[in-house]
DNA sequence: TCACAACCTGACCAATCGGTCAATATAATT
DNA sequence: AATTATATTGACCGATTGGTCAGGTTGTGA
């Protein structure tokens, strides 16, 4: 029965290990309980037990709970950014815009939680990262827009106004997160399957691409 | 000075009248407080402030803050479904999908805190409304999928998949009000002019109507 | 005018909240 | 082995919360 004990107890166990693993234990539960609650409804004692931890514990690692909370926002902010990436180095919006709506849907599927806590954040007036929104975010936006329009020149695809379609790409693509309920709901309650999942990333393409014109 | 007092108070005030008109006074502040804070972000002496009456008095008419929120919550489905309206006895999905675009964007435009209530509901698992979404909103979606599917097979519009596109309806469109304050970020941090209302209003319909096959 | 019902509200309460702290245990360093 | 720095935690605290209630005011129908 002490056999885990035994082994774990065995491996040295680093001070930067612990230090590691407990904020990441702590992170990962207040990201679920942000979602699940918003910010005014989580409480560090509801956090403190999803990870695990006496709530004392994460006081010591995070001073306050708008230091834990603004640093799960800043951490999904960064993942969210770096979705992106598909958008460059793309010959054309097929490839770009195709992949950065693959991007986005996988994000939704895999970290559903950080997307709620971002919609619920932003819902609220950005308290927390609202320099974000006024430097970075402004500046993908501004990049992407002109990205769109350089393929719109050049005849690439059809004149559409960038900043709407960019909007309707975070839009639908996190509805899949942030709505996840409703649309599981409205899936006889099931979650969606994979080939399910697969329909909806293909039906978003379709729709959007041909949208702007852009023979699939 | 007691000018407006005496008017007030020669103008006959009925029973029913101060029913009415307080519990609108509380369920305004209640919507824009819920939006703003969230249900667990959100006190009854803050709704009590807004709504210029003792918090005592709100304990009066709605027993308790749930009781409350979801009045508010039941209430903007009400006129969510309303919208609705616009997709019926439309001949084609041109007209059809076009006006429930508008509708929809002009709620989002005249009701953003009722948008966000619903929008942080659903984020947080639907604990009120999930018979809801179960019955109504679950039978609604099929009838329009018939719709949909209807106009698909009379060759009126490119066979998407009816259910993913509304899907991307109400996430684009709901996008204008609960991001509505990213929205106004990326806007130089001014609220959209009634020029760009329409500018987005064209843009979403233009984008969407094309990609399911649909000649503006 | 009177009696009743609806409406109003300051004061109060138990429960819960975020946060603190002193005492202790564990790991790293010398 | 001794010392120091880091990590752990139960117990506690002031502040705030949703909710109550007794006692008052105001409208209404007889």
């Amino acid at each position: 029965m002490p056999a885990d004990a035994q082994i774990s107890r065995i491996t040295k166990i680093k001070r930067t290990d612990i230090r590691r693993e407990n904020e990441r234990l702590i992170l990962d539960a207040a990201e679920k309980v942000f979602a699940e609650a918003g910010f005014g409804g989580a409480t560090m004692q509801l956090i403190a037990d999803m990870a695990g931890l006496p709530k004392a514990n994460l006081h010591y690692y995070f001073a306050t709970k708008e230091d834990l909370y603004r640093k799960v926002v800043q951490d999904i902010f960064e993942i969210w950014l770096r979705a992106a990436d598909s958008f460059d180095n793309a010959p054309g919006p097929a490839e770009g815009i195709g992949a950065y709506i693959d991007a986005k849907m996988d994000l939704s599927r895999s970290h559903p939680f950080g997307s709620k806590v971002w919609a619920s954040e932003v819902m609220h007036g950005a308290p927390v990262i609202q320099d974000y929104l006024e430097t970075t975010l402004r500046d993908w936006t501004d990049g992407r827009i002109a990205a769109i329009q350089a393929w719109i020149d050049a005849g690439k695809m059809a004149p559409v106004n960038p900043r709407h379609l960019l909007y309707m790409l975070w839009a639908t693509t996190q509805h899949y997160a942030d709505f996840g309920h409703q649309v599981e709901t409205l899936n006889a309650g099931r979650p969606l399957t994979e080939r399910q999942w697969r329909e909806a990333k293909d039906s978003v393409k379709a729709i959007i691409l041909r949208g702007i014109g852009v023979t699939g």
